[in-house]
DNA sequence: TACTACGTCTTG
DNA sequence: CAAGACGTAGTA
């Protein structure tokens, strides 16, 4: 037991310093390359979050998300929630947008308290997903579950279905932070400035809101960072992208969602994007598709990093597998889709407004 | 020019 | 069939 209090210790402590070195700067970029770009891009995409959201920021999902991730023993998983203190915070902080938010977050209940948190300050958490877990988590990966309704998502922990919910969250650690690189995204979500500052990540907020899975609301403003520091929070690779296309689609709207409505702009294929020259005319035929943007996966604005995708960027040249838009799966002559699968209209950022 | 990611071919 | 590798379109 002693041993237990003082390997916590030790690990809170080194965690502690893991992010002033690393998160502080705009997260660790030494350690997670990948996210060090799309931290950098963040800064820049960031704005696209409809300023109306109050300090919301949308974020995408989070890698964790990836199932692939999340039970792998990968410390990265973990570290999200915050152990149980949270339980305030996130009542305050989120206004919850979605009614069935509020309650209970879900929970830290599971994981963590199998043990660490025990300690209770600290990060603790770490654990929870990923030491128990491992199971298979892996595969699932095929759907990555971004489909999911939101609104479940809560229940289990591992339920691998909701991608981007964690378990994690609630019972969590401390904030993010971890190590290897896909990880690194997260972390930035929830490290906001200390966990607590946000708040909001914390484990009830993303829980409570029920959010879509895709989106993450943050809540910057507490962390005071406001924008800088959710910038800094969750990274995306393609950020430029990701990003990006929101606001194509729109043309005015930042998002999809908005757009989306009339499925106008997103419409079938998502070809509309740049389409302007593709769909067009017909030649569209060979030209490249874009993401339709709305759908989960293009939704999900961080690279899980731990996928065949993004572990082989170099060579694969391929989007996140947990961000590989819907409509791009399916084969081109696919279908009419009169919108994406996943997440119909812009049903998803309802939330937000 | 670099980078991301789609499309396609190749491989297991 | 899925996963990986490669060419290259599209974008900043």
């Amino acid at each position: 037991m002693l041993d237990y209090t003082t390997e916590m210790d030790r690990y809170r402590s080194s965690i502690a310093s893991f992010y002033k070195t690393n998160v502080n700067m705009n997260m660790n970029v030494a350690n997670f390359p990948q996210s060090a770009k799309l931290a950098a891009r963040l800064a820049a995409a960031t704005p696209i979050f409809p300023p109306a959201a109050a300090r919301l920021g949308t974020m995408a999902t989070g890698p964790w998300g990836c199932h692939e991730n999340m039970n792998m023993n990968h410390p990265a998983a973990m570290f999200w929630g915050r152990p149980k203190p949270v339980a305030t915070a996130p009542s305050h902080h989120h206004h919850h947008h979605h009614p069935s938010a509020a309650p209970g977050h879900m929970t830290s209940t599971h994981h963590s308290s199998t043990v660490h948190q025990g300690s209770g300050g600290g990060s603790g958490g770490g654990g929870s997903g990923g030491g128990s877990e491992g199971g298979g988590a892996e595969k699932h990966g095929h759907t990555p579950s971004l489909p999911v309704t939101q609104g479940a998502a809560h229940h289990h922990p591992m339920a691998p279905s909701n991608g981007n919910f964690l378990p994690a969250y609630s019972g969590g650690a401390d904030c993010g932070v971890m190590n290897k690189q896909g990880h690194a995204d997260m972390i930035g979500l929830s490290e906001g400035g200390s966990c607590n500052g946000g708040g909001v990540m914390g484990g009830g907020f993303l829980g409570g809101l029920g959010l879509p899975p895709g989106v993450i609301v943050m809540a910057m403003g507490s962390a005071g960072g406001g924008i800088s520091d959710a910038s800094s929070a969750f990274q995306m690779t393609s950020g430029q992208r990701a990003l990006t296309d929101c606001q194509q689609h729109t043309n005015s709207s930042p998002c999809p969602s908005s757009s989306s409505p009339s499925s106008s702009g997103v419409t079938t294929g998502g070809v509309s994007l740049s389409s302007s020259s593709s769909s067009s005319s017909g030649t569209v035929a060979k030209r490249k598709r874009k993401r339709c943007g709305v759908c989960g996966p293009c939704r999900r604005l961080i690279n899980c990093g731990v996928c065949s995708s993004c572990r082989n960027r170099k060579t694969g040249h391929q989007i996140c597998k947990f961000r590989k838009c819907e409509e791009l799966k399916k084969k081109p002559g696919g279908g009419v889709l009169e919108r994406p699968p996943s997440v119909p209209t812009g049903e998803a950022f309802r939330w937000f407004f």
